[in-house]
DNA sequence: CCGGTCTGTCTAGATAACTAGACAATTGTG
DNA sequence: CACAATTGTCTAGTTATCTAGACAGACCGG
């Protein structure tokens, strides 16, 4: 049994925490099995059931668990898989997944991007791009916080078809792309920045997948450069064979 | 510059002291450089001198750094290097080193040894051995809790005059083995039992190099099994080729 | 020897972490 | 419905951590 240390500088909520997420990570606590109530805990720790509870609240927020007023604290059935292929559709991903999503645009611009951006989209040196960040709930929870980038001239008053919309394939749609496919995606792991952990309610120490992906229409024209930030504790990214 | 979270489960001292020990540890503080002084760090980790402080204590008590008084904090000039051969003697080592050395015996007993002694030592299923326990302390430091194993039938009334004279060379001379070899040393990074950690005043977090050797009279014939449990933080064995 | 710069020690108070206990709210079961 | 088990919420008190300031003691360079 794994003991936790008083008075050594580490905090005995954070210490529970670590050891219950680990047991999940390491499958010792199965998928979707409950686990044992917070005082069955608060007595193996050795600890008072209110520091149990603050371990749990922070899994909570990590989604690691799930609980249940009156039934008791579960494993958190799954991770959130996002299948990533040329034909990704966020919206579509979600309805797939019977998850309640809600998009909220945080801000519009239309300015010069920055140089590996424009050349992404094969833009010259001063072609401005509509800029649009928004921040993806999935069940209530900020799953994402997205920065997309479309080419202005081509779609002249993009946001505002967007902020109607709430989808892009809707918005493209409308501007006569009826497809668009994902040309290539970059997935990295990394730590907020101050103002993605502020959004995304993120202590600044828990990594974020990094995913950038550029999106064409049918001939292969750029349509579209997003840089998305996932939780990485509950998101998993699936790449699909044969895509 | 490596920042400190506050209200996340980890005490500021405790962050601050794995931050400056990475920094010794990585090689961006110098052996025998000085540190900045405690009001310079407290500064910028925009913290309490006394918080400084107390981080400074804990890399002190891992003789990692060394603070004088009116002059400064220091990195610790060396960890301390034990080499390992064939014709290891620890007073020798010591003596080298120009430290201070003292041991104090613990506990000894005649008894039946693990299996494992046993057939290290080349004995019986019921065959005595004297089992001694010490406490090497290095200026003053703790450094090592080991525990030897001797013949009992061919070293009567050994511990007795192990702890006159306190030195196994010195020791096994009085019984006639006017020299011995290390047969074979195995090392392995081990935390510490609790039993050890009380003994050694190491947190339970802090790992220890678990040394097992026998040591041999030049016929072969093993006349000590021993255990050595070092504090991994400073003391590093050296292993010396074509011995 | 003097003044500046360190570490060492003390006291006092503020904030975070932890404990203890009571009771409400919800759920499942007999 | 009554009951047991569980999570959720509150209040109160303790301990650990952190801050603030004062001053002593040692060291060093001028």
């Amino acid at each position: 049994m794994s003991e936790i240390e008083r008075g050594r500088g580490v905090a005995l909520w954070s210490q529970i925490a670590d050891i219950l997420a680990d047991d999940i990570f390491k499958g010792r606590l199965r998928q979707s099995e409950q686990l044992p109530s917070a005082q069955e805990l608060a007595t193996r720790f050795d600890v008072n059931r209110h520091t149990v509870r603050r371990a749990i609240a922070t899994l909570e927020q990590r989604r690691l668990v799930r609980t249940e007023q009156g039934r008791g604290t579960f494993v958190q059935e799954q991770t959130l898989d996002y299948p990533i292929s040329r034909r990704t559709r966020f919206s579509q991903n979600m309805r797939n997944l019977n998850v309640d999503t809600d998009i909220e645009i945080l801000d519009d611009a239309r300015e010069i991007p920055p140089t590996h951006v424009a050349e992404a989209l094969g833009l010259g040196r001063n072609e401005y791009v509509y800029r649009i960040d928004s921040l993806s709930r999935a069940d209530g929870h900020i799953i994402d916080h997205s920065t997309a980038y479309f080419p202005a001239t081509r779609f002249p008053g993009l946001p505002a078809v967007y902020r109607r919309t709430q989808s892009v394939t809707q918005t493209l749609n409308e501007f006569g792309v009826g497809d668009y496919v994902r040309l290539h995606t970059r997935v990295s792991a990394r730590l907020p920045d101050a103002h993605t952990a502020r959004l995304m309610k993120l202590p600044a120490n828990r990594p974020l997948l990094h995913v950038q992906s550029i999106n064409t229409d049918p001939r292969g024209g750029p349509v579209q450069y997003g840089i998305a930030r996932f939780s990485g504790d509950w998101v998993q990214l699936v790449l699909m064979a044969g895509d």
